[in-house]
DNA sequence: TCTGGGGTCCTAGGACCC
DNA sequence: TCTGGGGTCCTAGGACCC
């Protein structure tokens, strides 16, 4: 006996970002709008997090650097990431989507996949389904989301970003095979630039290129990776969907806003990027062995060194201390520092070692 | 193109234990 | 004496996600 076919949904909220601080404040509307690093006239270091259409048709796109940003639409209107605001229509977000399936996973800060296979019976009723969720959303959030819908994750996701903005796409078993066949690898979960560029090598372009090639190739090429992007190719991804476990790691980082190699300031930041962590260590009730800096030079060369302590912690001058420590080997006089990060992992919740808080 | 910040997962080599 | 193999932990780097 074969269990029941699965139906998963993919939301993904519309240009997140900037659909928050235009909803926070109409006159935006219309206007392009790119959210990410301080533009600062062109000589801004970082990158766009977000933009509105309005914005992508000038050539700007998320991951952007925003100087580039700034010379295809100097017109935008340029604001900063205001985190906080976006974790908090989130979390709303989250919380109504949550209602409606048996399982439920946040990926990351604006998406979700669901799982209704007990929910409905056939593809009519999940595309009825989505509909509602779609409607519930816009009257209490006033923002909108692309769905899509299909018989894994995979599919799902790549469905929901078919038609956007506000879009809804399903994609039923018998039709995934021509969906994705005509679509570039680069669509494909975990193919990024390198892979695309690995696959593009042997004369794999598209994801039917992939599909049809030799499986036991791919395997031999690309491992472990080759055997899931060769079923992924035809279609097929078995993995769950499932809640979040809980944090593996936290960190922070910091590029300069001028590289630097004063040590004395580099270490002082250090010291500011451990407090910051350890706050978020202490609220999460969690003690920590291992201990990460990082760091990148100027000419973008990122290393780290780390550190696992023969006892757990949640104390912040071990945090110091050990961050010091490591830093070390990496603060030369003749090599400007462009970014500094602490990290800690190895977790123990701290409920459990009553002797240490 | 001159490249953020917060994460996860994988790989590969070495240490160390039995 | 010049050599094994499995298991686990640690470290560093890299690819990828949003």
């Amino acid at each position: 006996m074969s269990e029941k076919k699965r139906i998963i949904f993919h939301v993904d909220m519309d240009h997140f970002f900037t659909a928050v601080e235009e909803r926070e404040c109409p006159e935006l509307k219309g206007e392009p709008v790119i959210v990410g690093a301080d533009p600062k006239g062109g000589k801004g270091r970082g990158v766009v997090s977000t933009c509105n259409y309005e914005a992508r048709k000038f050539g700007v796109s998320s991951g952007m650097p925003i100087s580039r940003a700034w010379k295809l639409c100097p017109e935008g209107i340029y604001l900063p990431v205001n985190y906080g605001l976006y974790e908090k229509v989130s979390s709303e977000i989250m919380g109504i989507l949550r209602k409606y399936p048996d399982k439920f996973e946040q990926w990351g800060i604006d998406e979700a996949f669901l799982d209704v296979t007990s929910k409905v019976k056939d593809y009519e009723e999940a595309e009825a389904l989505a509909h509602k969720m779609k409607n519930e959303i816009f009257k209490k959030e006033r923002l909108t989301c692309s769905i899509g819908i299909g018989p894994n994750k995979l599919v799902a996701k790549i469905a929901s970003d078919f038609q956007k903005p506000d879009g809804l796409t399903a994609v039923k078993e018998e039709a995934v095979e021509n969906f994705l066949a005509p679509l570039p690898v680069r669509k494909l979960l975990w193919v990024g630039r390198k892979t695309e560029q690995k696959l593009k090598k042997i004369g794999i372009k598209t994801i039917g290129d992939l599909a049809n090639y030799d499986s036991t190739v791919l395997t031999e090429t690309f491992g472990v990776m080759g055997t899931q992007l060769y079923l992924m190719a035809n279609g097929i991804d078995r993995s769950e969907v499932q809640e979040r476990s809980e944090v593996k790691s936290i960190s922070r980082d910091i590029t300069f806003e001028e590289d630097t190699a004063d040590s004395e300031f580099i270490l002082k930041t250090l010291d500011r990027l451990s407090e910051e962590v350890h706050k978020d260590v202490l609220e999460q009730n969690l003690c920590f062995k291992t201990v990460t800096v990082k760091v990148r030079y100027e000419n973008f060369e990122t290393h780290t060194h780390s550190k696992t302590l023969p006892f757990i912690t949640n104390r912040l001058q071990d945090l110091k201390k050990t961050t010091r420590e490591l830093m070390q080997e990496y603060l030369k006089p003749d090599r400007k520092i462009r970014l500094v990060g602490v990290r800690v992992s190895n977790f123990t919740s701290a409920r459990k070692q009553k002797t240490l808080v």
